[in-house]
RNA sequence: GGGAGCAUAGCUCAGCUGGUUCAGAGCAUCUGCCUUACAAGCAGAGGGUCACAGGUUCGAAUCCUGUUGCUCCCA
């Protein structure tokens, strides 16, 4: 078959990929293997592919690909999340455009169409995944709102709250005011952005034109004001001592309150306090007892308690009250400042702080053996860096908001009565039961408000069945997802099931950053509350895909390139190479497009030492030549100690150069050099045993690429012998290293050093390579290894090579180390060149003399320095003045 | 504002507990080649005061201190 020059990969990655998964080669069930076992992080279901995921898919595809052929039992689990808010957000919008509005339907035909959409478009990633070479078990793809993974979650609910884990609280919380619901800590992005800062009057309530001035960067806010506060040691203000303040606009008298919390130097001095709309005005206010005046509506309008602009949206509202101030001559100036404001990470709305009665757990018992277990490196994350971010957050970890106020996830389990009394259960009919033998302790008519953090309530009801009313809210997605690495193979709903107990604790876990906090740290305090084991023994976090110009892709710059395209022009194994090429371990990585194509090179040089192996004719009576015997053992032991290399780098997760060092394997030593010495002379034929070994050689190469380079190593593992169907190079063993002897691979350094610098001169003396040269050595006592002299010889068209001692002239000569190696040239020499050569040479080396001389000469460093620095440094000045010694013979001789 | 980290060739990075001429790799650049596996290639070359300033040491890219610049995390 007539190969072409150029390897195409799109058909050959089909055909592989569809091979594998009829063969079932990604299953994996326990059995008696070890196992190694991983599971995804699961995208969003409305993802679409993105380069992040291929970065963090190839090298988990790498990894367990290379695990599968260390003969381990190797499961990769696929799957995604429900991503409540960007779900919600796409099916909201999609009824829309149908001109349906979801407050005019109900939570019930809402969740078919949400259904509807997943099953249509939930897929389409992990279809993407197949065609980068995803080696993913497909038959045990998981959801977190699979029928038993939602068990899971509702019962861990529960059992935290029984545990007394989890509580209902009126708290401030992150805002949405576009998505409407609350947001975790984690999820608010801040942003530098220039805003005003506005110095407003502000009178005091005595009948006098007195006024203090407050500075605000949120005027709006004024309407909710409910207190003023000074710092008990600012001067400034001290006479207004028990004054009030009447607040602008809305006339409301308020007190003036003394506490250190007061920036001094910020503004006036003087605070306005606004408990309902500001974190630290909260506490203030919970601190001295103020009322709390919510002005806003859950989507960010003003409401009636803000008496004014009501209805108006709170940026609208903002510009209106400075007109408003303007006209009453209450604002004095209007600065330009720069604050910090936070954005929602999932629909970028600026985030209002809001008092809301929500649900938490508490986190700082529950994440103890998560910190723990890290910092005692039971569980190691790689880089090591992150130990300390991780630490961090941990030791100051704050309680999750679990709640959201949406209907697409896990709706709360949390059922109350008429009267407001809550009891947590699996159903409605459990909570009616509950609701049956706890007592009442709840006086009636509270506000839902106050009530107190999770008491068990109830009353012999008299109420029936129906009044009860299950909480509308929804719990977090990292709630269920924290629960990803047991509930994949049923941990919990079928307790030390056989998956559970052979996978569980996977081995590692690859995934980025950015969700170290959401993700990778609730899913080790998961581990340790219900399995008592942590979920993985290592975590390995990716960079982040940035642009070249170093910024973060992302769809609205525009500046992503679509991987399925990508893919298409370079190959999926190019793409795979190219995303780890630019990836150091725990670094951004900048990608750009030459990456990919820096791989599809790769692939086509691959491609065309296959092709050279094809065109080898054997001939089996001819006998092996000595060049290649030599070239084979040297191969032998270059590649051991590649493998050992490469070994080295994946202990420590340097895949980017484990990786390299089987590129430059290929590429430099195979075919740079074993292949071009073994080369049989234009149309003669190979002998068996050299072509056998070749063969053997390119086949353990294909299997180090394979984890790297998955669709490429199949298609020529499968060509390069006669295979049987059902295998596969992917379930093949890996080689293993074998004993590399350093000598060897010493001594052929040089040989290489020697054929560079024979080529260059035929370069220089424009010595055509069909020409012979004669070549002359001449060592010193040390004496010369004449192993690969035979390589020498073939390589570079030597007609012999002769140890002399005596100096020839005219000859062209070069060292290396010790050893002279000359070229008899005739006329062909120039002596001024040659000499100009040797003399710099010269003054290189006495260079060098002189400082390790002066080394030796400093007593301190003969006195302190250990033996074998000093041995070295001696070996050194003997070297050099051995190569003096030669280089000035040379010199004579030249010049005579 | 608090914490962590980084700074080495044009770019992306190696360089582990100071010690071989230790300043390295890949890409990019430049020069010469369509040499019968491969121009998606081959053979070569250039390129860095290891951010700056001190210190420790016989010896510092490597350890310490300060300065500057950048990044990330948290508030």
């Amino acid at each position: 078959m007539e190969l072409q020059t150029k390897y195409t990969p799109v058909e050959i990655e089909k055909k592989w990929y569809k091979y594998w998964l009829d063969n079932n080669f990604f299953r994996s069930v326990p059995d008696s293997r070890t196992p190694y076992s991983m599971v995804i992080p699961p995208p969003n279901v409305t993802g679409v592919l993105h380069m992040g995921h291929m970065l963090n898919n190839t090298i988990q595809d790498i990894l367990i690909r290379r695990a599968r052929m260390q003969g381990k039992n190797a499961l990769w689990v696929p799957g995604t999340d429900h991503a409540s808010i960007a779900t919600e957000a796409k099916v909201v919008a999609k009824l829309k455009e149908e001109g349906i509005d979801k407050s005019k339907i109900s939570r019930e035909d809402f969740m078919k169409h949400a259904w509807e959409w997943k099953e249509k478009h939930g897929g389409i990633i992990l279809e993407q995944l197949k065609k980068l070479g995803a080696s993913c078990d497909w038959s045990r793809t998981s959801f977190t709102m699979d029928e038993h993974y939602s068990e899971s979650v509702i019962n861990v609910f529960i059992d935290l709250y029984k545990k007394g884990f989890i509580y209902r609280g009126v708290r401030m919380v992150n805002w949405d005011p576009q998505a409407l619901t609350a947001v975790s800590d984690e999820e608010v992005i801040y942003k530098e952005v220039n805003s005003k800062l506005f110095y407003v009057k502000y009178f005091i309530d005595d009948e006098t034109q007195n006024f203090i001035i407050i500075a605000t960067t949120r005027p709006e806010t004024i309407l909710g004001d409910t207190a003023v506060c000074i710092h008990p040691q600012d001067e400034r203000y001290a006479h207004l001592k028990g004054k009030r303040i009447i607040v602008p606009l809305v006339k409301r008298s308020v007190s003036l309150i003394f506490d250190e919390y007061v920036d001094r130097e910020f503004g006036t001095g003087a605070l306005k306090v606004t408990p309902a709309h500001d974190i630290n005005d909260y506490n203030l206010g919970l601190k001295y007892n103020l009322a709390s005046i919510d002005i806003f509506n859950d989507n960010g309008t003003l409401n009636e308690k803000a008496q004014l602009f009501v209805g108006k949206d709170r940026v609208e509202a903002r510009k209106l009250i400075v007109k408003e101030l303007e006209k009453n001559g209450q604002i004095v100036k209007i600065e330009d400042y720069i604050n910090k404001v936070g954005y929602s990470e999932r629909t970028d709305a600026v985030i209002e702080p809001k008092l809301s009665v929500q649900w938490f757990v508490k986190m700082k018992d529950l994440s103890k053996p998560a910190l723990d277990n890290v910092l005692n490196k039971n569980i190691k994350i790689f880089p090591e860096k992150y130990i300390n971010t991780y630490r961090h957050w941990m030791e100051n970890v704050r309680d999750w908001c679990i709640s959201r106020q949406l209907w697409w996830g896990h709706r709360i389990p949390a059922f109350y009565a008429p009267d407001g009394s809550i009891v947590v259960a699996r159903t409605k009919e459990e909570a009616f039961e509950q609701f049956k033998i706890s007592n009442p302790t709840l006086p009636a008519g509270r506000q839902e408000s106050q009530i107190p953090p999770c008491l068990p309530a109830g009353r012999n009801p008299k109420f029936k069945l129906d009044d009860i009313r299950q909480d509308d809210d929804v719990l977090d997605t990292w709630f269920s997802s924290w629960l990803w690495p047991i509930s994949v193979f049923k941990g919990l709903t079928e307790p030390g099931n056989a998956d559970i107990k052979y996978y569980y604790p996977t081995n590692v876990l690859v995934t980025a950053p950015e969700i170290l906090f959401f993700w990778v740290a609730r899913m080790i305090i998961a581990g340790y509350e219900y399995l008592h084991e942590k979920p993985f023994h290592e975590v390995y976090l990716t960079g982040l895909v940035r642009d070249k110009q170093g910024r973060k892709m992302s769809k609205s710059l525009g500046n992503s390139p679509d991987p399925i395209q990508l893919m298409e022009k370079y190959g999926a194994d190019g793409v795979r190479v190219g995303m780890l090429l630019c990836s150091p371990a725990g670094n951004d990585l900048l990608f750009d497009e030459n990456l990919p194509e820096q791989g599809r090179n790769f692939a086509n040089k691959i491609w065309n030492a296959y092709r050279l192996l094809k065109s080898f004719e054997i001939d089996e009576k001819t006998g092996q030549p000595e060049y290649a015997k030599v070239a084979i053992e040297w191969f032998e032991n270059k590649l051991n100690h590649t493998i050992e290399l490469i070994n080295d780098h994946f202990s420590k997760y340097r895949l980017s150069e484990a990786l390299m060092a089987a590129y430059l394997l290929f590429w430099d030593d195979f075919s740079a050099w074993y292949l071009e010495i073994i080369k049989p002379a234009y149309q003669k034929p190979i002998d068996r045993k050299t072509f056998d070994t070749t063969i053997d050689f390119f086949e353990k190469l294909l299997k180090l690429l394979h984890p790297f380079m998955p669709f490429i190593t199949e298609e020529l593992w499968q060509n390069i012998k006669q295979r049987k169907d059902g295998e596969s190079i992917m379930i093949s063993e890996l080689p293993k290293a074998g004993k590399a002897d350093g000598k060897i691979l010493e001594k052929f350094e040089i040989t290489k050093e020697v054929v560079s610098n024979l080529r260059a001169l035929r370069k220089e003396k424009n010595i055509p390579i069909r020409d012979p040269l004669a070549l002359n050595i001449s060592a010193d006592e040390a004496g010369y290894d004449k192993f690969f002299d035979c390589i020498l010889s073939k390589l570079c068209n030597l007609s012999g090579i002769k140890p002399v001692s005596g100096k020839a002239e005219g000859a062209s000569s070069f060292l290396i180390k010790t050893t002279e190696y000359s070229v008899l040239l005739g006329n062909l020499i120039d002596v001024e060149e040659e000499l100009k050569k040797l003399q710099a040479d010269i003054d290189y080396t006495k260079g060098f003399l002189t400082s390790v001389q002066k080394k030796l000469s400093n007593k301190n460093f003969v006195k302190n320095a250990p033996e074998q620095v000093i041995g070295n440094e001696k070996k050194k000045q003997a070297d050099a003045e051995s190569k003096i010694k030669t280089l000035e013979e040379r010199i004579a001789v030249l010049k005579k």
